[in-house]
DNA sequence: AAATAAATTGCAACCGATTGCAATATCAAA
DNA sequence: TTTGATATTGCAATCGGTTGCAATTTATTT
């Protein structure tokens, strides 16, 4: 019969051995003889056994999975920062469910008491845009349950975080288009209630006073960064009321991917009329006419550090409270969208 | 204390009644007199009770976990079936475990395997282009976990498959081309182990075929449609060799923005000088110049099909061997990069 | 009111692994 | 050879929900 389950019962009428003999075989407990260990194992291995793992939750009440919320997944970034946490925590036995918040709140909260009640071990978040209470995950905090952020970070928690140098990132991104002359530079980003656009912003600020160009509160545009928030406002208020700037940075390669789109359909050039600096390094990126200069976002390396630091608090290397932030390296990466010489 | 969990022990002394019968209260058997079944519910949500699933599913020996194993999370596409399997699986109170096969066969066996040793009720795949045998799906088979497939199937397998048309798309994709005036049209695809391919070049044959053009084999090129590889083909055989069609039907969105960004760059206009179909309606489909004639992928649609027909059978109604392929429709979305007129 | 049928509820075993503590085996020291 | 220490192994309870079957209530019939 293929159908029967194998169980240690079963392994240890075979050897005639005590059941918990067997569990501690099979789980390397110290005071287990070698011989008679390596026996159980052998014998496990022979006889097709698997750990049954609600049996084994039910009794240690952990259940060796990882929730990750996170916004989207139809990005190179999101894709490949799940894949860092995948390979992580398979390695280490733990599976992963993984859901979206689509941008929404409500969404976000509803997953949250999903992966709550599907008892995860602990829970990795990158906020969705519409988020603005972080209520949702005060159970996680009272429970105990680690509760780690990356990119799209709650500032206010307590929690372990895995970030980009955002400040750094925009102030690069920005001094990339001063030295390529610009002296008008919009910046279209998404609302502040995020710490990514947030600090994006002011590295964009701190470029321009430092460059000695005054920043003015028209230059900057926020939105919410869909296609037609980006295709309205270029019409709206740079084609129509012509006020024209030599620079954009925008803190996403979809939206300047719009943008140079946009603009180029009202006949301008670019970068030769207008610079253009995306952000993200999304493929995208690569195939606009001309091709964006963006930021690089390390994803894979993200999701396994995120991971990694859950992991060792699991296993009791490694503390959550020492380690609050971790920030990666970016890079700039220079296209022709910007190179106006 | 928040620390002592509610089990059905409490609510059944809180109400003086046995654990049993909260244990059929809760879930709606029909012998439990409504009076009581109220009280319990009523109870068990003010003690702020959860159901150990664990307990449940050691007892009942099913986990309420779906597998869904794709080649990627990357595209518009993936991220549409997740959120529809998604949004269809957690109303019925069923987990994901989402993994990526990165299109290599070796890692599709290994999220095979720990899908199997995780339990999964269901296991739903898409498959990766390097899969070649199926060897991994068999002990899902014999142990009678059902096994559905989309989009990219397995068709010796005797599964219950999503799919488009694709024979049709690939027609009429063809069939578009040539209404525009093409009579050389290049078709760049992946190999032929994968029926998405395989269907789409059927109707990208059959099309010219009908309208008397003739087919031959130098008009069909496979290869892996990474970037590298399209700009290679583009560079070598057709700008080198000059051997310059005058409509390209390329079966993926990125590839035909690839083709689109090098071509223009060897100082082809396109459509004017070549025209370009893509397939996917992705993102990028839109902000390339000129914009890409696509095939529309109903990605939620799909995912919300394949996690339908599961459930069903796991409820027991509906058969998944009565049910062994679902046809949704796509459409051509015409846009820029194919209208010669 | 007694007898029979139908509706509810409870008992107790079970799912399979884990673990504190007691029991036994092994080995070295006296 | 006896004794005490140490290394191994086993016993039995436990985690919390589920379910076949028996027991008890309640409703219906005569």
């Amino acid at each position: 019969m293929e159908n029967k389950e194998i169980t240690i019962y079963d392994i240890a009428k075979a050897l005639n051995i005590s059941p918990s003999t067997v569990s501690r075989g099979l789980s390397n407990h110290p005071a287990i003889n070698t011989k008679t260990k390596n026996k159980i194992l052998k014998t496990a291995h022979d006889m097709g056994y698997q750990t049954n793992k609600f049996a084994s939750n039910l009794r240690k009440k952990t259940t060796n999975t990882i929730g990750v919320i996170i916004p989207r997944l139809d990005s190179l970034f999101m894709s490949s920062v799940i894949a860092g946490i995948e390979k992580v925590a398979n390695n280490a036995g733990y599976n992963l469910i993984i859901s979206q918040s689509l941008e929404s709140e409500k969404k976000e909260k509803n997953n949250a008491l999903t992966m709550y009640n599907s008892r995860v071990d602990g829970l990795i978040v990158s906020l969705s845009n519409g988020t603005r209470d972080y209520s949702h995950f005060k159970k996680f905090i009272d429970k105990g349950i680690p509760l780690l952020f990356f990119d799209r970070i709650a500032e206010e928690l307590p929690s372990t975080k895995v970030v980009i140098d955002n400040f750094r990132a925009g102030y690069t991104a920005t001094q990339h288009l001063i030295e390529q002359g610009c002296k008008k530079i919009f910046h279209i980003t998404n609302d502040m209630h995020r710490n990514v656009y947030r600090d994006r912003f002011e590295g964009y600020k701190k470029a321009l006073i430092d460059y000695s160009i005054a920043f003015k509160e028209e230059l900057f545009v926020i939105n919410d960064m869909t296609e037609s928030a980006i295709v309205n406002y270029i019409e709206d208020e740079i084609v129509k009321k012509q006020n024209v700037p030599d620079g954009i940075f925008l803190t996403s390669d979809s939206s300047a991917a719009v943008a140079i789109t946009t603009l180029r359909h009202h006949g301008f050039s670019i970068p030769q009329d207008i610079a253009v600096v995306g952000f993200n390094n999304d493929i995208i990126s690569k195939v606009t006419e001309p091709p964006i200069t963006t930021i690089n976002y390390p994803g894979v390396e993200m999701g396994e550090t995120v991971a990694r630091i859950l992991l060792n608090h699991f296993t009791g290397n490694g503390n959550l409270n020492l380690t609050n932030t971790v920030v990666l390296n970016t890079d700039l990466i220079v296209r022709k969208s910007s190179l106006k010489s």
